[in-house]
DNA sequence: CTGAAAGCGCTTACAG
DNA sequence: CTGAAAGCGCTTACAG
């Protein structure tokens, strides 16, 4: 008889209806949520990448959330956590414009939150991020290494945890090679193509222009790459540029990009796992996971020439 | 007393339990399932952004299936779909691995599905496409004009639909041209990088090689270059290259690359129009909407040097 | 160990 | 128009 239930089953390609577990049971969902800050930022393809694998290995299923730099559409996608009953959320947050407390609301109501990338509610959550002064400081060591005294940089959206981060490298390098920190050598790209176009003309504008370049993030670096061939000036004949984020591209750019790389899929993956492991004890303590970057010298960086 | 109510709900942040309201209604549900065949694929990238941003303007919530060219893993999805209650799906197929059967029974299900560059269950479903023959064609018309006459092809897995038709426009613009296929010309990259590495080595070592190649998509396009770079075959001073999809870092290539480019975000916006007017009309017939795409001719092709 | 009952939070059809 | 009842498909706790 129960052969023939389950038979009977197979053949009428039963599927148990999710919405009606996650309705009944309070401890089994198997639905998690993935909020990035915008799907056009190449460096979170392979972060969905390294989510998407550990989660299907794991029977958990991926609701895909672009926020898309809006901070309403993140309190939406956030609501939508709570009122699709998720397991978790693996959250880059929209920074300092993010309400911490939201966080915490959705973990009391026992929805598991792990943290990419940021400053907010840091310490109180599971967390993975990436060591971007470490990242920042060896792309300008690299830089100052090769003769380099007036090194500009496009940061990230000023205040901002990575953008930060990434700066204190930068200033920490030059710091270290005794290069007193020039404010004028440090502009604001928002973290967009457009912004970093617009920083890089002015640092080429100035009295006395940068002779290298460190860009904070894949996105900025193409608005940088468009600035400069407007201007005409070559890479790295006339201007050593240092990127961070490496794509698969990169060895085939008109001059070849040295980069900090991040282990973006690692750090997918990682999120995956803190998740996994908070579902299974929710009250340990908080983790927060540093993963490492590595620079990749190809010949933006002038590397070659001498 | 209503208003005391409502202002209690908004006080404790209330959300209506999605899961309920699928289990119980029949008609409403606000998830859609967007199945692609592999997130790696750059292609991609743009078509998950447009359908994320039209679903996000008419309240419908994404879940995002990363098939990864595995027909289990899409099977996976299917299934999970059907559990789910979903309103409706979007999904590039495994082609011809697919069963379009289990697409009908979905449908049977009262799920929406619309399909996106495929073969499979042509006609009984509303799809979009872009005009990959079309494409291809004037690609290698192109360099036919440039006064190529043998150009070799890197095409997509074979029996594939929009490898078939890539490869048609190809042999379309040669006939034309009075030129005759040469099938030692043609070699299959499987769409992946690894393969459409080795089928370029594979042309340049033809007794004969070719003096241009059209390579059908965005990451074979990459293999190729590994290829060519190991060789040390400039472009396009010894071989014109132009390739299919373009993505921003195109213009930036040590040679900028010529090539088709389809007009991604759009499809995924027009894969979501058609969902919901399946929503809104379910028994009108399935609509095929076939989007154009166009040359963008920069240097790799090797249109400046004559 | 097995089986019937209660109930998750909604929507919908129906009685008042 | 308003309000109480039934029920979507499961899980879980409880009685037999």
């Amino acid at each position: 008889m129960r052969m023939r239930v389950l038979e009977a089953a197979r053949k009428l390609n039963y599927q148990p209806d999710q919405t009606a577990q996650r309705l009944r049971s309070q401890t089994t969902s198997s639905l998690i949520g993935l909020l990035i800050s915008g799907i056009n930022n190449a460096h979170f393809h392979s972060v969905v990448q390294g989510v998407s694998d550990l989660a299907y290995n794991h029977q958990l299923n991926l609701m895909l959330c672009n926020v898309d730099g809006s901070l309403e559409r993140e309190r939406y996608y956030l609501d939508l956590m709570q009122s699709e009953r998720a397991a978790g959320l693996i959250i880059n947050p929209q920074d300092y414009y993010t309400d911490g407390q939201r966080l915490d609301e959705l973990r009391r109501q026992g929805i598991a939150v792990v943290l990419i990338d940021t400053s907010v509610a840091r310490g109180r959550f599971d967390q993975v991020r990436t060591d971007g002064r470490g990242g920042a400081y060896r792309g300008v060591r690299h830089l100052v290494g090769l003769g380099h005294q007036r090194i500009g940089i496009v940061t990230g959206t000023t205040g901002i945890m990575t953008a930060t981060e990434r700066l204190n490298g930068y200033r920490d390098a030059l710091t270290e090679a005794g290069i007193p920190v020039d404010d004028a050598l440090i502009c604001d790209g928002r973290y967009e193509k457009d912004g970093a176009h617009r920083a890089t003309l002015q640092l080429l504008d100035l009295p006395a222009p940068p002779t290298a370049l460190f860009v904070s993030n894949e996105l900025m670096t193409l608005g940088t790459l468009e600035a400069l061939r407007e201007r005409g000036v070559r890479v790295p004949q006339e201007l050593a540029l240092v990127g961070f984020d490496d794509i698969p591209w990169s060895p085939y750019l008109s001059s070849p990009l040295t980069t900090v790389a991040q282990p973006t899929y690692a750090v997918g993956r990682e999120a995956v796992r803190l998740l996994l492991r908070r579902l299974a004890e929710p009250d340990a303590p908080p983790l927060d996971v540093v993963l490492q970057n590595h620079l990749v010298v190809r010949e933006s960086c002038g590397a070659g020439l001498r």
